[in-house]
RNA sequence: GGAGCGUUGGUCAAGGGGUUAAGACACCUCCCUUUCACGGAGGAAUCACGGGUUCGAUUCCCGUACGCUCUACCA
C-alpha cells in the first residue's frame, strides 16, 4: 500500500517570514492537498542564540493569513507531538550516542579556540575555508584520536564536546531529486559536520533526520541552498537504518533580488521599496518594524498567486489561479530550477487582478478598517459598497482606496487650484454660480439628471462641457483623478455637491 | 580555492531537433476618456559563447564563460 503523503514546513523562528519561506510553505501545502495527505509545521528552535520571542506565532498567522493551515502544528497538536525540537531534545543525543557506537560519528572536544587555530594553521589561498574532515580530524582531540580511557575520562568529568559525524572518504553519495533529478557528491568533500552542539541541542542537520523520521515525512521541500548538505543527510538516513524511509527531496529555486545578485533578503526589501516579509514583523530587540505584504494592501489570494508562479506554472498561459485550482494543477515537474528575480511591479499587478476578481465582500473590511484608522467612519453601508465598485479598477493595492475613494466620505482639505486658475474666467464662476442654485432645486438627484443640467446650464452661458468638467472635478475631488464627475456628484448628495461648489468658487476665484 | 546547481527579451516565462520562438509585467505609439485609471489595437526587445552529433540545433552531447548556493557548535 502507498504510504500516506506527510510534508512539513520547518522554519526556525529567528523572525519575520520572508518571500521564499512562503512560497516553500506553499509548494508543501499544495502538495499534501493535492495527494489528501498531511502538511505539518514544525518549529526548528535548536539554536538558542537565534531564537526570537514570539517569531513562532507570527509564522502561525502569516500561515492563517495566507490561508495555508497546517494538519499537525505546536499550535494544532497531533499524532506526532511535540511539534517543536527543544521539546525533543531528549532523543536526539540518543540517535547521536548510537552513531558513535557504530562508529559513524565520534567525540569531538576542541574548544572554539582550537578549532579556529585549525582553520587558521590550513588556510591557504588555493584553500580559504578549511574543513574539519577526513585529513584534519587526525589532528584534533577527539575519541578518534584519543584512547577509550581518556575519553571517559573526559566524558566522565563533563568536557564539553559535540558529536560530529565521521564523513567517509571518496564514496559517490547520490539521490534522487524530484525537480533536479539524479544528483551526486563525493563525500570527501564534506566536512564532519556537527551533529550534537554542545549545549546537547541536535543541529539542523541530525534534527532534520530524526524528525523527518518520527514524523513519517514522506516528501522534503527546502529551498537549493540545502542542496550541499544533502549527502550528509542521506548518509545519516542510511546509518541510523531508515534509508527505506528516506523522503523523497524536492529542493526549491531561489527568490533572487530584483537587481544585482543573490538570494532575496529583507535588507533588499528596505532599499528598493517593496515587502520581502509576508505581514509586519516588529523586532522585539530593535523595535524596528519592517512592513509586510498584509499591511501594505495585498490579498492573500494574490499574494499566494504571485508566490506560486515565481518558479512554476502549469505549461499554459493561464496566470491567475485561486488556490483550489493551484492544488489542483501544481506539479513539481513544472518547477523550474533556476531562480528567479522577484519583481514587485508584477505582483501588485496580480493584486488588482485579485482585487477587480474576487467580490468586494472579501476585502471591503480591511478597506473599512483602513479608513477608519485614518478618521473616516462608515455610517452608509450602501454608499460605500457603490463607491468601491466605482474606484476599484483605480486601485492596484488595498491601501490605494484611501487615495482613490476618501473623498467621497469627507470634503477634499485642500484643491489643486493651478490646474483651473491658469483657464478661469468670469463667464466659468457665473456658470457654478448658476448651477449651483439649479441644483438647490433638482429633485432626482441621479447622475444623469445632473449631467443634464449640467450640459444645459453650459450651452446657455455658451461655454464648452470640457472647459467645465475638470474645475468641477478639482472642486468635488480636489485633484485630477477619480471616477466620472456625474457619479461623483450622485454619490455624494446634493448638499455635499453644492457645498463643495461654493467653498471651490471662493477658493478659486 | 573547492564542490554542487543553474543560464530563452529588462523581469517572470512557454516551447524542446524543422515554429513568424507563445503569453504576462515593465517600456514606447495609437484608440477610448476633455481627469486619473481600466480597457482595446499595435511596437521595440530573447535562445550566454565555442565545438561536436545531425540533412537541420534554442532544443541532444562536450567544453568555456558567467551567475548563484554551500564550504559554522546558523538554519
Amino acid at each position: 500500500m502507498e504510504k500516506k503523503v506527510r510534508v512539513r514546513f520547518a522554519p526556525s523562528p529567528t523572525g519575520g517570514l520572508h518571500l521564499g519561506g512562503v512560497r516553500t510553505v506553499l509548494y508543501n501545502y499544495l502538495f499534501a492537498r493535492q495527494h489528501k495527505g498531511d502538511f505539518i509545521l514544525r518549529i526548528e528552535d535548536t539554536d538558542q542564540n537565534r531564537y526570537v520571542e514570539g517569531a513562532e506565532e507570527y509564522i502561525q498567522e502569516c500561515l492563517k493569513w495566507c490561508g495555508l493551515e497546517p494538519d499537525e502544528s505546536p499550535l494544532h497538536g497531533g499524532p506526532y507531538a511535540p511539534y517543536r525540537q527543544s521539546e525533543r531534545k531528549e532523543m536526539y543525543r540518543e540517535y547521536a550516542e548510537q552513531l558513535v557506537k557504530q562508529g559513524n560519528a565520534y567525540y569531538a572536544f576542541d574548544t572554539p579556540e582550537e578549532l579556529e587555530a585549525m582553520r587558521d594553521k590550513f588556510r591557504t589561498e588555493e584553500n580559504p575555508s578549511p574543513q574539519y574532515n577526513h585529513s584534519t580530524r587526525e589532528k584534533m582531540r577527539s575519541s578518534l584520536t584519543l584512547n577509550d580511557d581518556e575519553v571517559s575520562r573526559l566524558l566522565g568529568e563533563g568536557t564539553p564536546h559535540v558529536i560530529r559525524i565521521k564523513m567517509p572518504e571518496n564514496e559517490t553519495l547520490s539521490f534522487t531529486d524530484m525537480i533536479r533529478g539524479e544528483v551526486s557528491f563525493n563525500s570527501s568533500l564534506s566536512d564532519d559536520k556537527v551533529l550534537l552542539k554542545g549545549d546537547g541541542m541536535p543541529t539542523y542537520h541530525l534534527a532534520v533526520v530524526v524528525d523527518d523520521y518520527a514524523m513519517k515525512i514522506t516528501h522534503a521541500f527546502r529551498g537549493e541552498e540545502w542542496l550541499p548538505s544533502a549527502p550528509v543527510h542521506l548518509l545519516l538516513w542510511k546509518y541510523l537504518g531508515w534509508l527505506e524511509d528516506m523522503p523523497q527531496w524536492a529542493h526549491l529555486p531561489l527568490i533572487l533580488k530584483p537587481d544585482g545578485h543573490g538570494k532575496l533578503s529583507k535588507r533588499d526589501g528596505d532599499r528598493l521599496g517593496f515587502p520581502v516579509f509576508a505581514m509586519n514583523w516588529k523586532d522585539s530587540k530593535t523595535a524596528e518594524l519592517t512592513q509586510g505584504f498584509r499591511e501594505l494592501g495585498f490579498l492573500p489570494e494574490a499574494f499566494i498567486n504571485m508566490l506560486a508562479v515565481l518558479g512554476w506554472n502549469d505549461g499554459t498561459e493561464q496566470e491567475l489561479y485561486s488556490r483550489d485550482e493551484l492544488i489542483e494543477r501544481f506539479s513539481l515537474d513544472h518547477v523550474h530550477k533556476g531562480g528567479a528575480k522577484f519583481n514587485y511591479e508584477k505582483a501588485k499587478w496580480f493584486n488588482h487582478e485579485w482585487i477587480k476578481k474576487l467580490p468586494a465582500d472579501k476585502w471591503q473590511m480591511t478597506v473599512r478598517k483602513d479608513f477608519e484608522q485614518k478618521g473616516v467612519t462608515i455610517e452608509d453601508e450602501e454608499k460605500f459598497s457603490k463607491v468601491l465598485e466605482l474606484v476599484k479598477d483605480r486601485c492596484t493595492l488595498l491601501t490605494d482606496f484611501w487615495e482613490q475613494a476618501s473623498f467621497f466620505f469627507k470634503s477634499p482639505e485642500t484643491i489643486e487650484v493651478a490646474a483651473v486658475k491658469p483657464k478661469w474666467n468670469e463667464d466659468k464662476a457665473m456658470f457654478f454660480d448658476i448651477l449651483a442654485e439649479k441644483l438647490t432645486v433638482q429633485e432626482e438627484w441621479t447622475a444623469a439628471n445632473i449631467e443634464l443640467l449640467f450640459k444645459e446650464t453650459a450651452a446657455e452661458k455658451g461655454i464648452k462641457m470640457g472647459e467645465l468638467q475638470l474645475p468641477f472635478r478639482i472642486m468635488l475631488v480636489g485633484g485630477k483623478f477619480g471616477p466620472t464627475v456625474f457619479d461623483i456628484a450622485a454619490l455624494i448628495g446634493k448638499t455635499e455637491t453644492i457645498g463643495r461648489i461654493r467653498k471651490g468658487l471662493t477658493n478659486i476665484g
